[in-house]
DNA sequence: GCCGTTTTCGGCCCGACTGTTTTCAGTCG
C-alpha cells in the first residue's frame, strides 16, 4: 500500500470525525498525520515491514503507528469501517464545497437531513437554508455559487497522480514473459496536466496472458470490458485503464494513434492521404487501386516506431507535447519545430519554503537539496507576516532570517543563496511589508493568497498596482488556481502580462503539481508578449524540489525554449533581465 | 490523537474575514 493510499484514509478518517463534531485536536492528528506520511519519500509499508518504529515519526504516535500496521498488513481499516457507517457518503462531496466546513455541513444534515450536492441545492433554490439558525440569505447565495462551481472542476486525475498508477502498472505487465514493451500513451503521454483515462499500449507475442494480468492488477476495482486484445478497467481510484496489446511491427503507429490528440491524428491521416497512402493504428500503408489486401506487407511503408512514421510523412519528429494541432504540424512540415526546454537547463529554482514559514526543512536543508540537484542558485522565498497561518515573516524576522542565511551561504560557497520573499499583495494592491524591508531583498516574489473573489476589474487593478512596485521582480501564480479544487481568479490576465512586460516583471510558472499556474496556454500568451518567465517548484520541503520536471512538462506543452525560461540563464543575466544589480 | 514535561495531564498555530449576530461561530489559508 502507497503512502498516498494510507495518507488519503487517515484524511477520509478526519472528515468523518470533524462530521460526527470529534476534538477538533483529534481531527487535527488525523489531518497532520496523513500529511506526514503523504510528505515521506520511503514507503511506510517497508517500515512495517521490517518492524521499525513508526512512531519515532513526527505526528505518529501509539493509535496511529497500529493502525498504519493494520491497513499495511490487512489491507483495511477495522476503526474506519466502524465509524464510516455513522456519515451518510454524499457529506463527504458537500465538506469540498468552498464556504462548507463540517459545522455547516453537519448542520445541514442534522436539521434538514440534507446528505447529497442535489438535495442541498435544490433546497437552497427553495430557500430553505436561510432559515436556519447561523444560515442566511448570503450564505444560501454563497453555497449555491459553490455548487455551481463543483461542477466545473470537474473529477480529472492530476497527472501528477496518475504517474505512480502508471508506473505500478508497468512494472506488473512488464514482468510477464513475452511482454516487449509497455507505454502510457494519451493525453498521460501528452503531459496534460490532468488525465481522464489511462491508455496503455503493450508489446507482446501473445495478447492473452498479458489480459490475464492486467485484470489481475492489484488496484482494478472492476472490469468492464475485457477482449483478445483490448480491456477497461475501473481502479479502486476510479481511474479508467484501457489496454491494448499490438504486435511490434504496429507499435510506433499505435502509439502514436493512441497518443493522439484527436486532432492531431486527424491531420496525420489527411496528409498521408494527400501523400496516396494511409494511415492506421496498424501503420502506414501505400494505397494501390484494386489491391486484394490494403494492409499487405507489400504496401507497408512505416509503423515500427514513431520517428520512422513522421518522416515517411515528410515530418520531423514531434514531441507528444506538442500534439494538440496547435501548428505543430505545419512547423514540423517546415522544420522549425522549437527546441524544447528540458529539465537539465534549468539553473536555480527561484521560489521556496523554509521552516521560517510554512516550509517543513530548515534552511541549509534546502540548500542542500538545491545543490544535490546541480543548482547554481536558488532563491529562499518565506512567507510575509499577512500570512498568519504560513507563519509568515515580518520585518523583524527578516532580518534574523537574513542573518541565519549569511551564517549558513559562508559555508557552501559552490552554490548561490539568493534572498528572497514571497510578499502577499494586500487587498488594495499594496504590498505586505515596507519598502526598506523589501530593498534588502535580492528578489521580490508577489502573489495573491486572499480575496480571490474581487469583481475583476478590481482584481485587475490590484494585480497591476503590485507588479507596478518597482522593488517587485516575479508574479507567483498569477491566476491562484488549485486544479480540481479552486477555479482561477478571475481578472484580466493579457493587461496585467503587459504590465509585467513593461515593468520588467517576470511571470511564474509554479511547478505544484496542483497549480501549474500559469497554465500551458497562458504560458504561451505570455512568451508572445514577451513577458519573461520563470519556472520554480514553490517546495515545501527538500524532496518536492523534484516537481521541477512537471513545470518544465508545461512549458514544453506551451512550446518554451531554453531562451524563453529565466531561470536557466546564468545568475548575472537573469538579474540583468529583471533589472536588478548584479548580486553580490 | 500527539506531544512534552514543569512527565501521565493540558495544550494543541492563529489572524482575518464573513455573515451572522449583538459578541461570536465558522471558514480559510
Amino acid at each position: 500500500m502507497e503512502n498516498a493510499e494510507i495518507a488519503a484514509t487517515f484524511e477520509l478518517i478526519a472528515d468523518i470525525l470533524d462530521l460526527t463534531d470529534e476534538n477538533p485536536f483529534k481531527v487535527r492528528a488525523y489531518r497532520t498525520a496523513a500529511r506526514v506520511i503523504e510528505s515521506r519519500s520511503e514507503p511506510l509499508h517497508k517500515a512495517v515491514e521490517e518492524a521499525a518504529d513508526l512512531t519515532e515519526i513526527q505526528g505518529i504516535g501509539k493509535e496511529i503507528a497500529a493502525k498504519i500496521a493494520e491497513l499495511v498488513q490487512t489491507g483495511r481499516l477495522g476503526y474506519l469501517e466502524r465509524i464510516r457507517r455513522e456519515v451518510p457518503p454524499g457529506l463527504f462531496e458537500i465538506l469540498k464545497l468552498r464556504g462548507l466546513g463540517p459545522k455547516k455541513t453537519r448542520k445541514l444534515w442534522q436539521s434538514l437531513g440534507i446528505t447529497t450536492i442535489e438535495e442541498l441545492e435544490e433546497r437552497a433554490r427553495k430557500g430553505e437554508l436561510a432559515q436556519l439558525e447561523g444560515f442566511g440569505q448570503k450564505t444560501e447565495e454563497k453555497i449555491l455559487k459553490a455548487t455551481a462551481d463543483y461542477r466545473l472542476l470537474g473529477a480529472r486525475t492530476l497527472h501528477f497522480a496518475a504517474e505512480p498508477v502508471v508506473k505500478a502498472l508497468k512494472k506488473h505487465l512488464e514482468g510477464l514473459p513475452g511482454v516487449k514493451q509497455v507505454e502510457a500513451a494519451g493525453s498521460f503521454r501528452r503531459q496534460v496536466e490532468t488525465v481522464g483515462d489511462l491508455d496503455i499500449l503493450v508489446i507482446a507475442d501473445q495478447p492473452y496472458p498479458v489480459m490475464e494480468r492486467f485484470t489481475a492488477f492489484d488496484q482494478v476495482a472492476s472490469v468492464e470490458s475485457a477482449g483478445e486484445t483490448r480491456s477497461t478497467v475501473i481502479l479502486d481510484s476510479q481511474l479508467q485503464v484501457d489496454i491494448r496489446v499490438v504486435p511490434e511491427k504496429s507499435f510506433g503507429a499505435a502509439l502514436c494513434y493512441f497518443t493522439g490528440s484527436k486532432d492531431h491524428d486527424i491531420r496525420l491521416r489527411k496528409l498521408a492521404q494527400e501523400q496516396g497512402m494511409r494511415l492506421s493504428e496498424y501503420g502506414l500503408y501505400r494505397v494501390e487501386e484494386g489491391a486484394p489486401d490494403p494492409e499487405a506487407d507489400s504496401l507497408w511503408v512505416a509503423g515500427e516506431t514513431e520517428e520512422e512514421l513522421y518522416a515517411a510523412l515528410g515530418l520531423s519528429f514531434i514531441p507528444p507535447e506538442l500534439r494538440e494541432n496547435r501548428g505543430e504540424i505545419e512547423a514540423a512540415r517546415q522544420g522549425r519545430l522549437p527546441a524544447l526546454i528540458e529539465p537539465g537547463d534549468i539553473r536555480g529554482d527561484l521560489q521556496m519554503h523554509s521552516n521560517w514559514s510554512d516550509g517543513r526543512d530548515p534552511i541549509e536543508t534546502m540548500l542542500n537539496a538545491c545543490a544535490a540537484l546541480g543548482y547554481e542558485y536558488f532563491a529562499m522565498s518565506d512567507h510575509s507576516k499577512a500570512l498568519a497561518m504560513a507563519h509568515g515573516l515580518d520585518a523583524a524576522r527578516l532580518r534574523l532570517q537574513r542573518q541565519e542565511m549569511e551564517e549558513i551561504a559562508a559555508r557552501y560557497p559552490e552554490i548561490r543563496m539568493l534572498r528572497s520573499l514571497e510578499v502577499d499583495i494586500l487587498a488594495d494592491g499594496s504590498l505586505d511589508l515596507e519598502d526598506e524591508d523589501l530593498q534588502e531583498l535580492d528578489l521580490v516574489v508577489a502573489a495573491v493568497h486572499s480575496y480571490f473573489d474581487l469583481p475583476p476589474a478590481r482584481q485587475t487593478e490590484r494585480i497591476i498596482r503590485a507588479i507596478s512596485h518597482p522593488l517587485v521582480n516575479i508574479l507567483a501564480h498569477p491566476t491562484c488556481r488549485l486544479i480540481n479544487k479552486r477555479l482561477p481568479i478571475q481578472y484580466d490576465l493579457e493587461a496585467v502580462l503587459q504590465c509585467a512586460v513593461e515593468h520588467r516583471v517576470a511571470v511564474e510558472h509554479n511547478a505544484q503539481p496542483d497549480r501549474l499556474d500559469l497554465k500551458d496556454t497562458q504560458l504561451m500568451r505570455a512568451r508572445e508578449l514577451g513577458a519573461m518567465i520563470v519556472i520554480d517548484t514553490d517546495a515545501h520541503t527538500a524532496e518536492t524540489l523534484s516537481h521541477m520536471r512537471h513545470g518544465i512538462a508545461q512549458a514544453r506543452r506551451a512550446w518554451l525554449t531554453r531562451n524563453d525560461v529565466l531561470n536557466t540563464k546564468p545568475l548575472a543575466d537573469l538579474m540583468a533581465a529583471l533589472g536588478k544589480q548584479p548580486a553580490v
